[in-house]
DNA sequence: CTACAAATGTCGCTTTAGCAACAAGAGTAG
DNA sequence: CTACTCTTGTTGCTAAAGCGACATTTGTAG
């Protein structure tokens, strides 16, 4: 039951931290199933109650990890403030095959269906990026606010279903091949939705 | 104004470490007197009335800090379980020696005289150390507790003072040498204590 | 010297964290 | 199956940390 009103409150981010850390090590070196919630808390030195002032269960924890690092490393690479040529949707699609193929290799294989869980979470963020930079293009016509969202879906699913593929076939051809055969299926689209 | 109750708490325990923290990483950037009360709870990411909730002042914090060393750094050498034999008192003396000698060279000449404000704090502790070794070993005659009292502080002072001596005036002598002066002087006077 | 800025301690009030105890559920050994 | 133990969420209550404001002091530039 998540009672945390405030999330600017240093305490709040520090217990947050506290526990973030605690699950990361904990997740290093155990098996995900085998984590208690008295694991992660003790291990944190915050008190269980607490942990469920911040998160519902371990699966809660586990979510915000993965978007949190998602959200990381793409604002390491895109910068939201940008606007949506075809510079920054290469880059995109670059780093979602990155982050898929890294997230592919860090996962034990019983990671690998829990974190399956998590994927449409991810796709779900990365749509929201790309609706925001299409939004902002677009600030003064409120009107196309509604396709922003919907183009907004389709061309996240496309990239991210375009990675998970490429990575599960073993990653055979290029990222820059995959880039083209991607840009080439989304610009045109993009291009009838500008007009 | 101390106002902290529960010594024991985790959250106790968790803001004092913060606050050690930051305070010896500015100690060691910046000269003691241009250290604020505010860049240390800034830095710990505490909030400044949380600071007073523990300390009185900096300088509280600064002897809180000298304290908790001396103490850290004695019980690794010295267990209390020991009784006061001539080999626990070598080892006393030993250890006042490496103390003084490292904390005279781990002062920028700015510190010497603040840490001279210290050295009555560190004294007691040692005096401390002494008498709880000495009050075990006669558990059972509480008549001679303030025997014990008294001749701790004498042994506490005695080496305190011969350890500064020596290092003031440039640890000429062995360290060896030093304890064996201190030996002689102080050992006849705890025999007739004994008896 | 003066005036302005910054640091110091302290205060009441709000919010979050700790704690102990609980019922309910899962897993395990006999 | 049963009895046992451990984990799980949850709940009041207590205690500590955060916050903004305040009067003072300190220090420093003009």
């Amino acid at each position: 039951m998540k009672t945390i009103i405030n999330e600017n409150d240093p305490r709040v981010i520090r217990t947050r931290h506290l526990l973030l850390d605690a699950f990361i090590v904990l997740v290093r070196k155990k098996d995900f199933t085998s984590i208690s919630v008295k694991d992660i808390t003790e291990y944190a030195q915050v008190n269980r109650a607490t942990f469920y002032a911040h998160f519902q269960d371990k699966y809660d924890i586990l979510e915000y990890m993965v978007i949190d690092r998602f959200m990381n490393l793409i604002s390491k690479r895109i910068n939201v403030e940008v606007i949506l040529n075809e510079e920054t949707l290469r880059n995109i699609i670059l780093f979602v095959c990155e982050y898929v193929e890294t997230v592919s290799k860090s996962c034990k294989r019983n990671y690998a269906t829990i974190l399956s869980l998590m994927e449409e979470k991810v796709k779900l963020k990365l749509c929201d990026v790309i609706y925001t930079i299409l939004k902002k293009e677009n600030a003064a016509n409120h009107k196309k606010d509604e396709k922003s969202a919907l183009i907004a879906t389709m061309i996240s699913s496309s990239i991210y279903a375009a990675a998970s593929k490429w990575n599960r076939d073993g990653r055979v051809i290029t990222v820059e091949a995959l880039t083209e055969g991607v840009m080439n299926f989304i610009v045109p689209g993009i291009n009838i939705y500008r007009n």
